[in-house]
Parts: structure tokens; C-alpha cells; sequence
DNA sequence: ATCATTGATTGATCTACATCAAACATGGTT
DNA sequence: AACCATGTTTGATGTAGATCAATCAATGAT
């Protein structure tokens, strides 16, 4: 494993805080690769065999159900995932696959949870963490609830622009496809909602999105910190 | 605080294998409290002050937004709630209110926060707990993205008559409408949802519900393990 | 450059569910 | 018992978003 890759881990809360000797232990023991685009990493139900961590690139969760399928969440580096899997030894609930081509580093799920028996600290920032993660999750199913398609689109919008440091415009970094999913509605959907919120202070140009006026599109967001979380670039909660 | 009350919270996962210094302590700590039905508990954005105890009666967690309101937690004896917050220290993402006459046991979030801190244990039990709930919410977002409304009544009158010890006939444990907005649908969808149900495995009586076939019912609900928790009334997952 | 593959857009249509409105139960009060 | 408040059901209608189908654009392979 290539040292800035740990030197990326390190900085994660999950170890921010944690003795170098857990953390190397726990470094010793893992491994990293590298996959190539839409590549499946494991399918729900499968054994919770090891903690992932996205060192770069980007990934999707998602399930599925009697045919369907519906990107759950979204991620990029420096993330780690299915950490609560790994805690409970339980069967993965949701699937994973690359959007492009990732590296990925593994730590075995056995390994973690003697280190977590061993050490308190790390102990405590899985705790901290997967308190974090519950919340979010609330957060995603309160916007899934109460919003609309739309809505939900608008409030996306802006976050992007916020965590790629409050740029007027950005690149959508995933296929719409994948974004309509992970936003609850279809590709065409997905489509005819941006081209509706055009007349709502945005611009489109491809998958670059200009944004024309933020109050407008704030205004159909209605933006509340209760569901949004807005980070900026530096990871800071705002 | 009544002794019954206090041997109800110890079998909780969450204190079951904690010292009893360290139960007594929270214990000591905490007030036990009966509320009238439909009484606000919190609300939404008030700082995590308490980890409630549900102890006898029913509560619904349950969010706003920009004038809507929906249902996201149903809550039955015994059961904590807003553990996370506690933990992260954070606002509530979600408001409580009682259903029916309830009792509740608060413990002070600082209490616990320390206890944590003195106790591994208990600290291993709450990252356990946590892991639990982050799993809950995602079979419920997957319920949510992947079912129909229709679907999700089914799948949830299923794990209700499970719940209930797999009876054929069971009375709905809380008010239509509440059912109706934690299966995210409006009164009127479930009503209607209801009826159409029984060409397809149920009769009703008012709030009683039969099941008169459990295959069809379960062909239309689609049992997934990765979605739905069948847990019978001894509380073992099945 | 040309072709093939994959994803995005557009248009026409459909449908699950929401909304609005009225009638209908239900349970507790006086 | 008659009353009222609150919740439920039914009916008529509206609409957000899905589905189906075709075209269009981008990307990579030969």
C-alpha cells in the first residue's frame, strides 16, 4: 500500500485519533487495490468479510429488489463503507460497484473488530461514527419524504456547488443515470427536472451546471439544516 | 422510578451485558415520566438533552419540512430513541410525540456521554446499537425506494402479524393516518391501499385486519430479508 | 474518419398516488 | 341519549413522475 494512501485513511475521523500502533496493526493487515470502472466490489447479502475505504475514484452503493434497482448513496474519497456491516458480522445490505476506475483499500472485518476490542479510542470513533452515519441516513430519508422530485434535485444542486467551494459552475461527477437514482426518479425524470429549473437560476451546457441565481434555486430547495448538509471543500460542517 | 420499569430497560441490548455499577449509576441519574397521548415530546433542531426510554404506551418519531409533516419511526415498548444525537451531541433530526398515554425514562445525555467514556462495555453496546439502527434506516430507505405504496402496506401488515406471534388477525397499533404517513402514503392511499388488499390475502374490520392468505399476501409484499426484519414476539430475528 | 456502443434527451401516453370535498364512523362528554 | 370532536372512508378529479419509444449525442474501438 502506497504511504499517502495511508497518510489519506489517517486523516479520516475513523482513525484521526487512534494510536499509530492500532493503526499500522490494522494497515499491516490490509490491502489495496485498484478496480476498473462499473465493476461490482460485492452484492448485497454477501458475507461482511471486510471494511472498504475509497481512496480514489468513486462509488456507488445500491440494491435491489425483485428487479429493481436504486442507488442508495453515492461516494468519494476519502470514504470508508459498510462500516456497520462489519461491526454486526452481518450480511451486506446494500451492493457496490466503481463508477470509474477506483482504488480501494480493505481491511479485513476480523481484524477491526479485535483492534476495536483492544482500543478504546477507535472504539469511540466508530461509535462517533456510525452515530454520524444513522443521522445521515435519517437526513436522506427525510428528503426522500418530504420532497419532491424536484426539490430533491434543487437541494443536490446546491450542495454539490457548496462542497466543490461554492462554484457558480461545476461538472456533474456522476452519469445522470446514476444521479436520478440515487435522487428517486428515472433518468428521463431526472431530464425534464433540470431543464424545469432552468427558469430557476440554473444553466445548462452538457453535464456542466451554471448556477444563475442562487436565490431561486434556494428558494425551490428550501434548504434546512435539519436535512442538508452543507460542507464546503474543507470538510467543514457550515 | 418503579423497579419493573428499571428490569424492562436492563434487558435492552443496550445495557443487558453492562456493569451494574455503571446501570445504577444511569439509573440514578435518570427520571422516569407519564405523558398524555399526542403530547409533543421535542422537536426537531432541540438540543439532544436526553436518551428517552419508551417503557410503556407508544411515540412517534416523525419529521417537518417547509409545512409537511411525515411519520418516520413507529415506537413500541421497550425501546430507546435518539440515541445518536446524544452521542454526536448534536440537535434531534426529528420530532417525538406521544401516541397514547406513555411512560417514558429520560437519562441525561451527559450522564451517559461520561458513563460511556468510564465504561468499555456499555461503550461496545452503543457502538453495536448504532450499527443496528444505521442498518434499520437502510432497509427502510431501500422499502421506500424500491417498493410500491401498495407493496409496502403488505410487507408491513406481514411483519405486524409476526410481530403480534404470527396470529391470523391482528388490531392495527396505532391510528390510520400515522400508519399512513410512516408508510409514506396520505390516509386516504392506505384506506383505499386496504381495500384493494383484499382480493389479495386480507379482510378488515375497522382496525382489525385478518389475514386470509398468507401466500398471496407474501407474493405481493415480496419477503426480503435484506429489507424486511421479521422478528416474532420473543424478539429473535427469524 | 467510420462505426458501434452506451448514455441522454424528447415526445406521447399512462398510472399510482395526491388532493379536494363530502359523507360516514367512532369514541368520549355533558 | 344526544352531542361533538376526531378519525376514516368514499367519490371525483388532478398531477407528478413512470413508462414506452424514438431520436440524438458522446465515447471508444477498428
Amino acid at each position: 500500500m502506497r504511504e499517502e494512501d495511508k497518510a489519506g485513511i489517517r486523516e479520516l475521523p475513523l482513525f484521526r485519533e487512534v494510536s499509530s500502533e492500532t493503526f499500522q496493526g490494522l494497515m499491516a493487515a490490509s490491502y489495496s487495490q485498484v478496480f476498473p470502472p462499473k465493476l461490482d466490489l460485492f452484492g448485497q447479502g454477501d458475507r461482511a468479510d471486510f471494511l472498504h475505504i475509497l481512496i480514489e475514484g468513486g462509488v456507488a452503493l445500491h440494491a435491489q429488489w425483485n428487479g429493481r434497482d436504486a442507488v442508495m448513496t453515492l461516494l468519494r474519497p476519502v470514504s470508508s463503507f459498510i462500516l456497520a456491516a462489519c461491526i454486526r458480522d452481518m450480511p451486506y445490505l446494500m451492493s457496490a460497484r466503481t463508477l470509474e476506475r477506483s482504488t480501494i483499500v480493505m481491511i479485513p472485518a476480523v481484524d477491526l473488530r479485535a483492534a476495536i476490542r483492544r482500543d478504546g479510542d477507535l472504539a469511540a470513533a466508530v461509535m462517533f461514527e456510525l452515530a454520524g452515519s444513522y443521522r445521515s441516513m435519517v437526513r436522506q430519508s427525510k428528503n426522500l419524504k418530504l420532497r419532491t422530485a424536484r426539490e430533491r434535485l434543487a437541494a443536490w444542486l446546491l450542495a454539490q456547488a457548496h462542497r466543490q467551494g461554492r462554484v457558480n459552475s461545476f461538472l456533474l461527477p456522476v452519469e445522470k443515470r446514476d444521479l436520478a437514482s440515487y435522487l428517486g426518479m428515472t433518468p428521463e425524470s431526472l431530464s425534464r427536472a433540470l431543464g424545469g429549473l432552468k427558469s430557476d437560476g440554473i444553466a445548462l451546457d452538457g453535464a456542466r451546471v451554471i448556477i444563475t441565481d442562487w436565490n431561486r434555486l434556494a428558494a425551490v430547495a428550501a434548504y434546512d439544516p435539519l436535512i442538508d448538509k452543507l460542507i464546503d471543500k474543507w470538510g467543514e460542517d457550515t
